[in-house]
This record gives structure tokens, C-alpha cells and sequence, in this order.
DNA sequence: CTCGGTAACTCGTCTATACGAGTAGGTGTC
DNA sequence: GACACCTACTCGTATAGACGAGTTACCGAG
């Protein structure tokens, strides 16, 4: 075995004042921005970048760990540490929600991403009937009550994003809303079906870290944000007849809009 | 002085095979969402919760290192660890580029900020001519050489938003656009009066931790990411005439943007 | 009173060492 | 050939110690 894939990492700078694992870092950092290393690559294992650098590993541990954090590295236990892989992306474009993406037989999700050659997966439905917080119901117009629906789509295998959504028990009780599966064309046509036209939709979208519990159910790698979209419908008369409220893994997503310039 | 800020914090659990630092970045994750320690707060010192747990000084600074890359909490050297304060917020509205907008005396961003009462800077400004990136060319039309505008935004002396216009050289040559300040308005402003009507935009959003040099130049905290937004304006025929890429401080922003149901 | 220095505290960087735990590949037995 | 095991490699967790550098407050000299 060759003692180390070096040739592709030069020397430490002893009389600059920048820390050593910052130097590493910059080192990986370049060799991976230049494709000296390429996505899924594993990087020199930690014994091998002490022994070129001539540190101690936490030194190395500590370079290693900024890299993750910038979300340019993940490791695996056992195996090593590699270049991120960027994985497929989903483009969601502004008009997702048009009348016409509806009369489909499946749901939005699932058509797209069989277009787009993926494997779609829905999971961990859960639909019950609970008190809404703060938040949601000052969305809502403060029901006391409301509707949640909570699912989590997958894409081949990979969970991708999380939404729960919530509607007021008055329009969703006692219809195929407040039922596992709504039927085609998803709870946007069972609305209009019920008599509530929709208007337009308002979006609010951060972007922040995952909390751990985001970080187990989206299987995040570190060094990847969440984008947390909240959604409200409205029908004709102004009412807000649903919130929806999603959180995404960033790096599976682009989120397209058109503004008019009015 | 108190020996510690403890009866905050409990014990570990020795049986739990969960590891302590994760134990103790619980406790203290815990103790701030329940509001024990507040925006701002110092959260007791690396000395203290070594004494306090009866750890090594390394398992504290490692869940600390978590609590940071969570966004929850910001280390300055010599000070101490604080709760990461919650910045005010600057909300993006879907109609922020309507023309009524346009006709005030000064820039869209200076408005806006006045009017939440907060004191807007424009700084690092830089005007030039460049060849463009193979995706900038791209989105607009390819055109050979562009005319580049650089301008770093601040909100009450803080950094939140860094931003380049691209602009085609045949329509932003030896014009208003090619100057600094382009005048009131902006260079929308000066776009329509060239007679380029402005007809739509396209943004494109992503969500991704910052590059080192994005750190530096929007002084971020780690476990802050940025996003990042592509918008693209379109005159009449459908033609692109700007492309602006916009990097902007996550925690600083709210983007809302209204869909038509259609 | 002002100014400078010191002391005590903070986090930042780095070394050296140890053991645990997940993975992969080879080896040897059945 | 199938399978269990062993081994060598990977990263994960934790300890103990050292020195550096930024901050703050106090105190003493001028």
C-alpha cells in the first residue's frame, strides 16, 4: 500500500499564523474544490494525514470536523471520510400547485418524481385531530381545533422532507380529508370538491440547522440545512382553509418562483 | 461567586450508552428551549461544566462544538458561550419589485429598512466588466461580456445580504447601470426607462452552508447557513436582461412569495 | 483622576494516549 | 462452498496536560 495518497496535499505553512487545522482544512478544501478529489472520493484517513502533517490526530479530527460542518465531508464510522455526494435535486417549480397538475390519478409528488426517473415513497402517515399551536392557528383564523396530517416523502429511499398538514376541523371533519389517503388529485381537490375554491397560496420559507430530531427523521449528514416552508391556502373569500407546514433537507431541493413585475 | 450556575443542569446518566457529550449538549439544548437560559444569556463556562460533570475539558468543548453547529449557541473568545441571539428579521414580500416601488427617491432596501426602523448601509461597492461564469452566461443568453455590480447590504451596522447584478454589455454599456449610484429607483428603474419593460422575474432558491469566504465578508456565526437566490428579469419579448445572485445571511431573512392556485 | 499594568478569567490550539465500535477482507474449519 | 472467526483498518469517545490569546476588572503609579 502506498503510504499515503499524497502528492495531492503539499506542506504546512510553520510561520504563518493560521492555525494548523485550518491549514489542513484549506488543503482539503482545495484539493476538493480543484476535483483533486471527486464526490463519494474518500479523503486520506486520519492516520494518513497525521503521518504526512507530522500533527496529532485531534489536530486532524479537528480539520476533518470543519470540513463537515461546511458541509463539504461526511464520515462513516468504521469507513473513512468522504466528499459529499450532491445528491439529485428537486426543483419545485411555482406553478406545482395549478388546477391542472391535479386531475391526476396519483399525487403531485409521486408523478413528478416518476417523470424525473426516482422512486417515490410516502411514509409515517399519521392524521389525528389536535389543538393547534400558537402558530398555526393564528394562521388559521384560531379554530380551537384543527385537523393534522403528517407524512414524509422519500426519494429512492432517501427521506427528503417532512410536512404536516393542518386545516380546520369544521371544513376536514368527516370527509375523505381526515382519511389516510384523500384520494387523487390530494386534499387540494378534495377542498375544492367540498365547495372551497382555492385562490392563491402564501409561502414563507427560512432556512436554518436541523434539530436533532429533523436530523433522524431527514437522515441529514451535518453540514446540511433544513429549508422550513409554511404554506397557507386561501379560497375565495380571503379564508385561510389550510397551513401546511414542510421541512426539507436543502441540499434535495430548489425552490423556483415567478413574480410578476405588476 | 457561586460555584456554578448549576441546579439548571442535572447529572449524567452512566448507564445510558449515549455519549456524554451528547448528554450534556441535551442538557444544555434543554435548558435553553425551556427558556432557562435566554437570548444572550452566558451559558456557564467550559471550566465550570467540567467541575459541574467531573469530565475531561475536551467532552465539554465537544458539546458546545454541537450546541454551535445547531445554530443554538456562539462562542467569543475570552467572553464565554452565549445563547445565540435571534436577530430581527427582514421579510422578502412577493411584490417587493413592483413598479409602485420604484418611484421613490431612494433605494428599495433603504426604504424598507428606514420604515422598520433600522439604520441601512450599501458598502463594497464594485462596477465592472467581466467575462461570466458558464451559468450566469447562461440564464442570459450567452452574451460574451456582461457589465458585473457588487454591493454588500447592512442592517444597524451588521452585514446580511451580498448580491451581484449581471447585465447583458449592449444594454448596460454607457449607461446610468454602468455608474455607482444608478439613481433613484435602482437599475429596474433606469432598465424601463431604456426601454426594456420589465415583464416578470425568476427566482431560484437554495439553502446551503457558507464557503469561508462568505463567512468572512457576512461575518457569520456558525450553524448559520445562507441562502442562496438566483433571480433572473425578463423584459417583454421574453428576453433576460439582469440576472442577480444573492447570498444572504439565513438568520436575517423571511423570503414570502404568493402563488395563483390558477 | 487618568493611565498602565497585572491578575484572573474566558475560549483557542495542540500534544499524547487509550479504548470502544463499526467495517471489510481474509482465513480456516466444517 | 458456506459460514464463523479473526484481524487490521476505519472513525468515535474520553482523559490529562500544556500554552496561547482575548477580555475584564481591579489596583497602583503617576
Amino acid at each position: 500500500m502506498p503510504p499515503i495518497a499524497s502528492g495531492l496535499l503539499g506542506a504546512l505553512d510553520p510561520t504563518s499564523d493560521r492555525a494548523v487545522f485550518r491549514q489542513i482544512a484549506d488543503q482539503l478544501r482545495e484539493a476538493i474544490d480543484k476535483g483533486r478529489f471527486r464526490e463519494g472520493d474518500k479523503l486520506p484517513s486520519e492516520t494518513e494525514l497525521v503521518e504526512h502533517f507530522g500533527v496529532s490526530r485531534m489536530t486532524v479530527r479537528n480539520a476533518l470536523s470543519l470540513l463537515q460542518q461546511e458541509g463539504l465531508a461526511v464520515s462513516e464510522h468504521g469507513k473513512g471520510v468522504f466528499v459529499r455526494p450532491r445528491p439529485p435535486v428537486r426543483r419545485l417549480a411555482s406553478d406545482r400547485f395549478a388546477r391542472r397538475h391535479r386531475d391526476q390519478g396519483k399525487s403531485a409528488f409521486t408523478v413528478e418524481a416518476e417523470a424525473a426517473g426516482s422512486r417515490p415513497e410516502v411514509d409515517s402517515l399519521e392524521v389525528k385531530e389536535e389543538r393547534p399551536s400558537q402558530d398555526i392557528a393564528a394562521r388559521l383564523g384560531s379554530p380551537r381545533k384543527v385537523l393534522a396530517r403528517r407524512r414524509r416523502y422519500l426519494l429512492d429511499g432517501r427521506p427528503v422532507e417532512f410536512a404536516t398538514s393542518y386545516l380546520p376541523l369544521d371544513i376536514a371533519r368527516d370527509t375523505p380529508i381526515a382519511e389516510p389517503n384523500p384520494g387523487p388529485g390530494g386534499i387540494y381537490a378534495r377542498l375544492e370538491e367540498l365547495g372551497h375554491r382555492l385562490d392563491h397560496f402564501d409561502e414563507e420559507i427560512k432556512a436554518r440547522m436541523p434539530t436533532p430530531a429533523e436530523v433522524r427523521t431527514l437522515r441529514l449528514a451535518s453540514g446540511v440545512p433544513v429549508i422550513h416552508l409554511v404554506r397557507t391556502a386561501f379560497d375565495g373569500e380571503g379564508r385561510p382553509v389550510e397551513v401546511c407546514d414542510t421541512v426539507m433537507a436543502a441540499d434535495a431541493y430548489v425552490l423556483a418562483y415567478q413574480l410578476p413585475a405588476t
